[in-house]
DNA sequence: AATGAATGAGCATTCATTCAT
DNA sequence: AATGAATGAATGCTCATTCAT
């Protein structure tokens, strides 16, 4: 039909359609004739470049949560102090939430109900995932103390799960919170920064 | 066949099933054929006290928000200081997480990820209990502040948000943190009581 | 509820019910339920006057047939001459079509599906029917024959046949004709009549 | 499975297969796991050809209703005089009926009765059909009335209907009448003609 | 006589997956 | 690589019928 669409591409326009379509309605309910639909592609082709179902879940999930961690960590790389640092992730995660992958947040949600029931594999997943998270944020706060930015008492495991509590939290209430959250993540980063100089 | 099960409970066994079946398959992947059985009833007569899947679904959820926000509710209103009463509330949201309700957990994460997709008024129902959550911990904090417990510049909106944020995020942590948080939920609540004094 | 029902008529409530709810739905599709609440009666109460679905909807359709079929035998009984009296016939079944039971249109044709499939026993009753209608048309026409009114050579049979097929024919196309047969009725009357004399 | 089917003849064996069970069951009683057993075909392939099972009766039936239709018109249209045409017409209606499709017999009542209730969209289609009949009828008699054949006060319109109530009379007839009506199909003829050119 | 909760067989429809082309 | 017709297991929901009260 379309010669347009150049072959190399069509694993890439897949995972594209397919996270759009995870994002609006769910693995259970999302169609593989919908995802296959929405790529300009046959539903057999899908299963030509993803095993079935549950691994193109994971390959989008994967995707996503790579750029997500290595958008967040460049920014945070570039900065000098602890503080800055951790003031960087704070604030690309926190911007990220709302700007670059609107999708992202729904995606999240479906990455937690699925785990350990519909796709088997995320739950390990996801560990993975929050302890990469959690690590570089200990990673910096260990860095703070060592500099003498932080208190030398700075618990690091505590402060780091602290501070992945709240920002999974602002996830949620972004989504649930009924308020506009988005004009007060400022506020929460620098609330956060006051706090763990304060432990 | 069985005339052992008192016919007036039967709308509440059928619920307690449910929250079981639902919190271990989720809301998609749970089979009514499932919960009939697991409440000792047939098929048919789920579907004569509850409409369809969705509204059972709903019902649960119902249920259980409006006992997790009682008991926490009537915890914190034992104390006489500002102060008391929301440790309290966060003593007892963060113990109801990990023992009352085991299945809460699950069930938390499956009513996020239904909310706009696969039940409809789940979306509005989140949006009311969250209310009704952070509404609590306002009133709470607008006591302490009248009292001079708290900082009279205490911005109330923003801080009950953040206390929603964390309390939200450490359920989140609970099951993908990989560390076991439990020993934690002490320490969770101690700085955040201090941080609340500090703003 | 309702204390204002007398116990006599709930029979009579119920067929009533019936007939309006197998006229609007079929037989299939007509839910015990709806006649039972047609009849503002427990559906319980409906299978303690009537065996089952079929046994009500045989019930109710001999009813209306009874009636039909005395309403026209009266009104032809009245007159004198076999033209006068066939004429009345013609007439009779003709109103009753479009006034008095306008559910009957519906009732038949539910009744001709029903047979051989839904309902055991419609066929027969349906046979039955046809051959009361076609007897007493048989006859008036016979009586005609011998008072002169008709030809002698006239097949009794198959007039008697014929009228039927036109008159059975016509609650069709008042259905499903488009036209609006109704105001038609008295032509095809006097047509009728018109070919009776002439065979 | 059988690798003796071959593929493109796929949605006749399925078109087929549920004319057959259609017209043995009745359209609420017919069962897709039936129609595609008979079809020799998995229950999804009829999913794959039809919407529904709504659609394939609608499918059956305007399939049923064009062959009868074509076949009638083109014995009719062989013929030079319109007396000559008419008795075509009406020989060619009466013996399908017997003969070619007995189970077009059946489905007719099916049609009847779905009208309205089982399946949305027949009415109008059954609407349709029996305009297209009746049409056909009156360009005969039109055609007939201009050549002199027939009165020139012939009432096309009403006559057209009278035959078309006539032979859909006869169709209950046959089945309803008792008597074995079809010996009796060319005296109907006959007589029908008689009183056309008598009007 | 009447009620209405309970039953459970029955069925249309969906959709992930396969496979011949 | 890609297609899309075919498959068939899976499941939510209906509704006639029963029965304890």
């Amino acid at each position: 039909m379309d010669h347009k669409i150049p072959a190399p591409c069509r694993r890439e326009r897949i995972m594209a359609a397919a996270r759009a379509v995870f994002a609006r309605c769910g693995f259970d309910k999302a169609r593989l004739d919908d995802i296959a639909a929405a790529a300009s592609v046959a539903k057999g082709t899908v299963y030509w470049h993803f095993r079935d179902k549950a691994t193109l879940f994971c390959c989008v999930a994967e995707d996503m949560v790579s750029r997500d961690l290595a958008a967040t960590l460049h920014a945070s790389s570039q900065s000098l102090s602890a503080v800055q640092c951790l003031n960087s992730l704070l604030e690309v995660f926190l911007k990220r939430l709302v700007s670059v992958h609107e999708e992202s947040g729904s995606l999240v949600f479906e990455l937690w109900s699925s785990a350990g029931t519909s796709v088997p594999g995320i739950g390990e997943f996801l560990l993975q995932a929050h302890k990469r998270w959690r690590d570089a944020i200990k990673r910096i706060l260990e860095d703070g103390r060592n500099r003498g930015e932080f208190s030398a008492r700075l618990d690091l495991d505590a402060t780091a799960s602290l501070i992945m509590a709240t920002l999974t939290g602002t996830i949620v209430n972004l989504r649930f919170g009924g308020l506009d959250e988005r004009s007060r993540l400022d506020n929460i980063r620098q609330r956060l920064l006051l706090a763990v100089q304060a432990w």
